[in-house]
Order: structure tokens, then sequence, then C-alpha cells
DNA sequence: TCAAATTGGTCAAAGAAAGTCAAATATTAA
DNA sequence: TTAATATTTGACTTTCTTTGACCAATTTGA
């Protein structure tokens, strides 16, 4: 495990145990504690704690400075469906494979149905549509899956 | 012996003793051990441990970054795979509804993901998919989510 | 008030893996 | 033998991580 898998699983931990999901660190004395540069920490909350993910970061500079952490319980539906909303009428395969990596860190879908979406609309299986209407048929199908899913 | 098969057979022995039929390794470590340029690894992995042939690769970049070779369970396997071959180029949706349902029974595939892949190879998820070779794509797409469901 | 001290933030460069693709070889089947 | 298929190799690409120089916001205290 690298740095930045040590200190996201430190506070995961720490978060397992706070109270009311919130944790309160300091920049500085997690990197003392980690033997790392400071910016490493903004590098793991932005890559470990993103909304994506499920947290907010909040922090604040100066004196008694601090940084926040709260993890979010958005509900399963909720989340499902503000994606389906914001799913466009065209999707490249990139997308799709961000949304749903994002839905099975958030929870809100099991990791083998991701993967089985996932290659539903991946080239192997859109192989006979024509190039040109494929990100439509893309997007239709993962609209139709994930309706299904809520 | 050529290396790629030894690599795959050293693989193969090491997943056995690994514990939960998961091994983790490292690109370059295994180059380095079989003498051969990086490479040759992704070749490994795609013509031996496919999802084919009952297995699932996972792998990160970067700094920590490692190879993770995943075997899936063997008899469900093995009845997903008699499924798979069986499957013809053409599929209409009430032959895909009743291949599912039977592995939904048979308890090769959870009924959530069952439900999910009938609905990618629907008619709304087809509905832009010219009718002539609507019953081509989906029997692609259900041999690609079946063969990763493997 | 306002300068110094105390925090945290940004960004880009360097480093550390793994991925892709196509050319060159080797092997197998007809 | 020859054509098809499988393997080997390496140059180039992409992604993820680590590090450090410099920037911005708050608090403290003279």
């Amino acid at each position: 495990m690298g740095i930045s898998d040590l200190i996201a699983s430190f506070l995961q931990e720490s978060l397992d145990e706070a109270e009311n999901g919130v944790l309160e660190v300091q920049r500085s004395d997690l990197a003392q504690r980690f033997n790392c540069v400071p910016s490493q920490i903004n590098y793991v909350m932005s890559t470990r704690f993103s909304p994506e993910r499920g947290y907010i970061v909040e922090s604040r500079r100066g004196g008694n400075g601090y940084i926040r952490i709260t993890r979010v319980q958005v509900d399963r539906q909720t989340l499902l469906m503000h994606v389906i909303n914001s799913l466009g009428r065209q999707m490249d395969l990139p997308s799709a494979r961000a949304i749903l990596s994002n839905l099975v860190q958030a929870g809100a879908l099991e990791e083998n149905a991701g993967r089985a979406i996932l290659a539903a609309v991946g080239d192997k299986a859109l192989a006979q549509v024509p190039r040109e209407s494929r990100d439509a048929v893309r997007a239709d199908i993962l609209r139709q899956v994930l309706i299904l899913q809520v």
C-alpha cells in the first residue's frame, strides 16, 4: 500500500469511530504522522474523499485551521435518479464507465451488476450497431438498466 | 512450453495457494522473474486469464500499481459457459427472457443482475437499433454480459 | 489597525506503474 | 510448403502518486 492508501484507510477508520460521520483533522499533523508533504493530504482528499465517493470536505486556513470530512448518506434511490436525470441522449464509453464506477463506489450498485452493465454497453456488445448511433444506443441501454435498478 | 505458458502456469499455481482465489502481482516483477518484457504479461492476461476462461483481471497504474487476478466459482461457471456456448447469433426477446429466468432459477445469476440484463436487451433500450439487426445486437449484448458474469 | 504567524490550497514537474499497438518471429494446420 | 495463427518484443501512451515551490486566508498580538 502506498502512502495515499495508508492515509485514506486511516481516515476511513477514524470516520467509523467518529460521532456523526464527521471527522476533523489538521493537515500538517496528518502530514507529519505519515511523514509526507502536506500537499499529499490534499491529493488524498481529492482522490479518495470526493463527493462522487460520498464525502464532503470542508476546510479553514489560518490559526486553528482544519480539514473536516463528512460522510454523506445519500440514499440509493436519490442517487440513481440523480444520475438517470443527468444522462444525455449520447454517451461515450469512458463516460459510461465513469458513471458506473461511481455508482458502485457509492454503494448504489453491486460490483457484479456494474460490471455486467459495463459489458452490455461495451464495444464488443455493440459491435453491430453502426458507429454513428452507438453512443445513442449506449445511452438508451444505460437509462433502461438504471431505471430498473431504482 | 513458451514463456507465456510458463507465466500462466506459475500464476495458476499461485492462485491455488492464494486466499480467496484472488492473486495480486506486479507486472514489472513478473516480467523480471521470467525475463521478458512487461507487455508480455498483458498478453498472458488477455489470452489466458480472460473472463471466458473464468477469471476477472483488474489493475491499477502508477505508484504501488498492481494486477489482480480473481478466479470465479467453477460450477456456476460451467453452467454459464454452457449457456453462452449455446447462444446463437440471433436472439429474440422472449428467448432472452427465458434464458435469463433459467439462470436466475438455477442460482447462477442474481435476480437483480437478471433484471438489469433483461432491461439492457429490451425493446426500449434497443429502440434506436434498426429492427433487422436488433436480434443480432441482442445476442451480442447477452453474450458479452454473460461472459463477464462467469 | 496591520504586520507576523499560522494554517491550508494550487499547480506543475518528476517518478512509478500499467496499457496499447504493431512489427518481427515462431508455430501450427492445410 | 504456405497460409494462418500465436507469441515475443519494444517504442510510445496513459494513469496514478509523490514532492516541492509558491499562493491565499485567518488569527494573533503589538
